[in-house]
This record gives structure tokens, sequence and C-alpha cells, in this order.
DNA sequence: TCTTGCACCTACAGTAACGTGAGGATGTAT
DNA sequence: ATACATCCTCACGTTACTGTAGGTGCAAGA
């Protein structure tokens, strides 16, 4: 035969695998070539070049140095082999799961980029957290809402996101702006109503009703809450947030005579 | 205030961070709150709550540490953020390509192993390496062949993916086992009559003859075939190589013969 | 008062899969 | 013989952490 070893160099050159990571190779047992006696230097055979274009077809599929090494030794057992394949692919899905939601978060935040300009960081901070974490936010609403309801509830936001995000940035920025004001001052008053009759443009009522009955019954106030906030931190500081639930509560306390005096009216 | 300092076990609470990560984010500058003096504990104060909020987001849309480091610098202008994202998600969806290629891999091999239970472990591989370069190995055949027709071809091959796998590997048993064999026995010219009966199924005839014409015309058998190879390395050994070559060219004669018979006799 | 436990501290080490570079030995062509 | 390419080993650097050992300060229980 003409040529019975490859040296190092021309196994790199036919592989495209670096020197180094070959010699990374024989030093943790993966692809170990016999040695010249003298000069040290390594003799890859054909067996070992099949070897090592086995590895990176492996690799290539994900797999780590140490699952490879294992794999190499049971490719003639085709069955570990089909088991390992399945187990691999469903990580892959996994991954491109959170590619895909990462690509969508990406999405949704050049959009707004784009359309707002400047942005509080806080506020952008607070919009891709959240929608980094909205399966765990629907995972938490599946506790009080039905998923017949919650789902049709997101498609219907699926289709206007860029105008919700939009919504979220805006009102939290003009809330911001009128923070301190007294509670019962009429701007602050007009944001919340603005606010609230948005908000209702995406949520349907029945899902309301259900929220607003289960709010009342139940005393979440302190456990649930607090997950919430875990999955999604509010844009506001400690001070805002107080600012803004005395908003709130003023709000709601005004907003229910209205209700009595319209159910007068009729 | 109730509270002015948050302790690295409440930040760890809250956030879900690691206590041992809030230490390692400390020691690279990421997230550096202030130190009581005496007890050397860290005192976190709510911006750099907002400050970790941030870290986290940045870090689940995949940027580094250094780079989010950098963007914590740059939030107010969102220029750069802008630029930033965008950039991010070009790399994301270089790896979305990247992971649809590997779970295509898998459940082409995962069907194939289902359906033919032992194969060869060197076939095995040829195949996933094979799969896994296609790309490249279409850009190796774009020189030759013109894209359209190209394109055409890997759209009907496609269709037929299970089908193609299997007759490679079929094929390539089929070989392996009759090596050795005389080039001109029965035997062998059926195999290869049959296996370029199979190949005419999915090749058109006009893809074909550009390239048979291509390869009579360049003298592509040093530089480019050995890029081929590194692209698609075949399942089988040299020695194996040698008399499949020589199985070919006494094919090849025997075919343009019987051609020319053919022609005569019409 | 002792000690137990807890939350916190620092400092050192280890992980995967190499990249990079130093310093020296060997192979090959002229 | 000399130049130059190629090879060798050794060892540190990388990323984003995680683990562990040994030590401090403080509050509660025996």
């Amino acid at each position: 035969m003409s040529k019975k070893y490859y040296s190092i160099g021309e196994v790199s050159e036919k592989t495209g695998v670096s020197v180094r990571t070959l010699h990374y190779y024989d030093e943790v047992g993966l692809l170990t070539p016999a040695k010249n006696e003298k000069s040290g230097h390594r003799q890859y055979e054909e067996k070992e070049l099949i070897t090592l274009y086995k590895i990176i077809s492996f690799k290539s599929l994900g797999f780590s140095l140490d699952r490879i090494k294992e794999l190499l030794k049971e490719t003639n057992s085709t069955h570990s082999l089909l088991d390992a394949f399945q187990l691999q692919k469903e990580i892959m899905l996994q991954q491109m799961k959170s590619l895909e939601k990462n690509i969508n978060t990406l999405n949704q935040t050049i959009e707004l980029l784009k359309d707002k300009g400047e942005i509080d960081s806080t506020i952008l901070m607070s919009l891709i957290y959240s929608l980094q974490t909205e399966d765990k936010q629907k995972e938490w609403l599946e506790q009080y809402i039905d998923k017949e309801a919650l789902d049709q509830f997101y498609e219907k936001i699926d289709t206007k996101r860029d105008d919700i995000n939009k919504g979220f940035v805006e009102f939290s920025e003009k809330l911001k702006e009128l923070y301190g004001k007294p509670v019962d001052s009429p701007e602050v008053m007009a944001l919340v109503e603005e606010c609230y009759q948005y908000a209702m443009n995406y949520i349907d009522e029945d899902v309301m009703e259900v929220f607003a009955g289960k709010v009342e019954a139940e005393d979440l106030e302190n456990l649930d809450f607090k997950q919430l906030q875990n999955i999604a931190p509010s844009p506001f500081t400690k001070e805002e947030e107080k600012w803004f639930d005395q908003v709130i509560e003023y709000y709601m306390t005004k907003y229910a005579e209205q209700e009595i005096d319209d159910s007068n009216e009729e």
C-alpha cells in the first residue's frame, strides 16, 4: 500500500478538525491513535479516520463528547442508538421552542423600538421579561380562569401584539410622569380611565367577570400575587407602586359608585 | 421606609437567581451592591434589583454577560439597543436553521432505524454526515448544474427522503457484501445495474446530461472531487472504493457498448 | 454560659471543548 | 548542514457558572 498512516496534520486537513482538537480527543480517550515510538508522532489509520467522521457526525447532532464516547461503543447495538436519537430530538425540539420564543420577543421589541424611539429602560425590561415569561403567566392564570377562555384571550391578543406593547409602554410612561400627583386629580383619573378602556378592548367581559369573582372569593393577596410578581416584575419602583395602588383603590370606589348610578338610571 | 436593603438571600428568593451566581455577578462587576462595613454582607437596593431584572431579561435573550455589561451602560441610548437586538435576532435565526437541520436529520435517521433495525455503523455515519452537509453538497453541485434544475431535483428528493435513505443503506450493504468478487461477475453487474436504475428514479435526465457533459469537459478528477469527499465521506474503506471504481469502470464500458448496440438496432 | 444553627463571607477548584502560545524535538528538502 | 515545516508536551485562558471548605456574626434554646 502506498500509505499506511495519516499524520495529524493530514487528518486535520481532510476532516476540517483542528490539530489541537485532535490532541484533545486523544487526551480524553475519544480517539487515540498509535504513536511512533521514537518521535511520538501520532499515526492515524483508516479505521480511526472513520471513527473521527462518526465523532463529527454525532457532534453535529449536538451530542457531548462523553455521550459520543458511549455511543461509539454501542454503535453495533442499533437499539441504543435509536433511543439516543429520540432523546436528542426531544432536547432539540425544546431548544427550538425556546429559540422561537426569543425571536418572537426580539421581533416585538425591535418593532417597538423602531416605532417609539426612546423608551425608559426599566419599562422596556419589564416588557421583555414579561414577554419571555408569558408561558408562566398563562400557567398562573390557569389557576383562576378556565383554559378555553384563556386560550381565546391569548389568541385575540396575539393579533395585536405590537399595539398592546405600545400601549403598555405609553401608559407606563404617563403614569410615571404623573407620579406624586394627588390620587383624585383629574389628570390621574383621566389616565386611569383611558387605561381601563384600552384594556377592555382586549379583555373579554366573561374573562373579566370570572376573574373579578375569583378575586373576591379567594384570599390571594399574599401568596399568589407574590408568585406573579416573580414572573412579571413591574416597571415601577416600590414608591410608584404604592401610589399607584392608592390610585386604583380610589378609582375602584368611584367606579363602583358610578356603576350603582348607572344601574339606577336604567 | 420599612426596609432599605435586601440581603443576598432575599434577592435570590425574589428573582430565582442563586446566591452563588449573585456572588459571581459581583465578582465580574456586573452587579456590585454596597457592602456593610462590619459584616461584609451585601446590601442590594431597589435600583440593583431592577438592574438584576434587566440582566435576567438580556440573558434570556441569549446575550453574554460581557455584552450585557455594555448594554447596561447603553440602555439610555435606545439606538444601540436596537442594533444589538437586530444582530441578536440574526444570530438566533441562524441557530434556528441549524436546529431545524439537526431535527430533520434525526427524524430521518430515526425512521430509518425503526424500519431497518440493524445498520452498519459506518454506513449510518456516512448517511448522517451527508444529511448534515447537504447544503454544502448543493453548493458544490451548483458549480456544475444550474440552480433551477438543482432546486427541482432537491424538491423531488425531498418527498422521498425515507425511501432514498433506505436505498442508500441497502445498496451500500450489498456492495460491501460483494466486495472482492470479480468486477465482471454477474451478481456484481446485476447490483450495479439495479443501483443505476434506482438512482434514475430520482435523477432527471437533463440533470444527468448536464453533469455527464461537464464530467468529460473538465478535469475535476483531482481538486474538486477531493473537496466533495470532504463534504461527504463515503461509507467504504479505501480498498472497497478501489474495487468499486473498477466495477464502475467496467460497467461504464459495458454500458457504452450496449448504448451503441441499442442505437444500431434502432 | 455554652452551643447550635443559620445566613453570610472569602477563596480555591472544577466543568466542556477547545484556542493560543511557549519551548523544544523531529522530518524533509536543498 | 541548514532551513523550514510539522510535530510534540505543557500550561494557561475562555464562559457562566457550580461546588465546597473554612470562617464570621448573630439569635435562640439547653
